[in-house]
DNA sequence: CTTCTAGTTAAAGTTAACTCTAATCCTAGC
DNA sequence: GCTAGGATTAGAGTTAACTTTAACTAGAAG
């Protein structure tokens, strides 16, 4: 074979190992059009390091809430070069303010979950009657819901 | 009927309303045995404001990371009562050691997400160079990754 | 040369959490 | 009393995102 060897070249199982995904996991978003790795001669995947940097991102987006129909919308559009990046950037903003919703949701369920657990506490030492019920606790803190 | 009516009552589709679930949705959680609505003499069921309460929070833990079955498992433990506060402490401190966890990976997320979206909005007006690529771009704001 | 490991494929199976269907029943308004 | 809307049930179907299976090949180690 006649590769370049001027960058690192990961087969899929290494590959896996670096992205923390499985081998499986990478045929299955390379079917569906996620990522592109090379082929070596004989036939066998290998992806490079800018493999990886798109993997982690692709792995941030989805994170935040991208599907994987989204990511291959996503990844379509940069295909197609830089006439897309308006479209490109509509979806990152709707999906960033989807997120950033979840988010303040997210952070209000940490604080209920929390002040539970201080309730619990409370009611197991004793600071806090067993008359009041997390709702009047919840109330008392101007907690709501 | 002789229901007491000293408290609201609503049938499953007011309740589906009130909660943001569906009707369905509400009968599968009772088949899961998440919730236990009252019935009517001739059959149908009835939801109070304490249920409301109880979904609520439900919801809540569900969206910090709590499955269907370990909700399953809170539910039965609660139902034991006080001997099994210590379990249901344990589990909840569980679920908010793993959600605290998986928060901050979700932050890390969002300011990735927003660094991209800066380094489009950079390329587009050209602010930022054609030579330099999103992982350039993050090491120069020093966000690994 | 045999065996082990890691790769290949297409396709079927899994899991969680709903969601829908079909057949039937109850209730309120005209 | 009739009809429309919403209730009941058991059980089948859906969706997203993998995960496993089966049947195979290629290369390295002993």
């Amino acid at each position: 074979m006649d590769t370049k060897t001027s960058e690192i070249q990961y087969r899929i199982g290494d590959f896996a190992e670096v992205t923390g995904l499985s081998s499986p996991t990478l045929r299955y978003y390379e079917k569906e059009g996620l990522i592109k790795p090379h082929r070596t001669d004989n036939g066998l995947r290998y992806y490079t390091e800018q493999d990886a940097n798109w993997i982690k991102f692709l792995l941030h987006l989805k994170s935040t809430g991208m599907t994987i129909e989204q990511l291959k919308q996503y990844v379509i559009w940069r295909a197609e070069g830089d006439s897309t990046i308006d479209k490109r950037i509509a979806l990152l903003q709707d999906v960033r303010d989807n997120f950033e919703k979840e988010f303040a949701e997210l952070q209000h369920s940490w604080t209920i979950l929390n002040d539970k657990l201080d309730w619990y506490k409370g009611k197991v030492n004793g600071h806090i009657e067993d008359s009041e019920d997390f709702s009047k606790y919840l109330k008392r803190l101007n907690h709501h819901e």
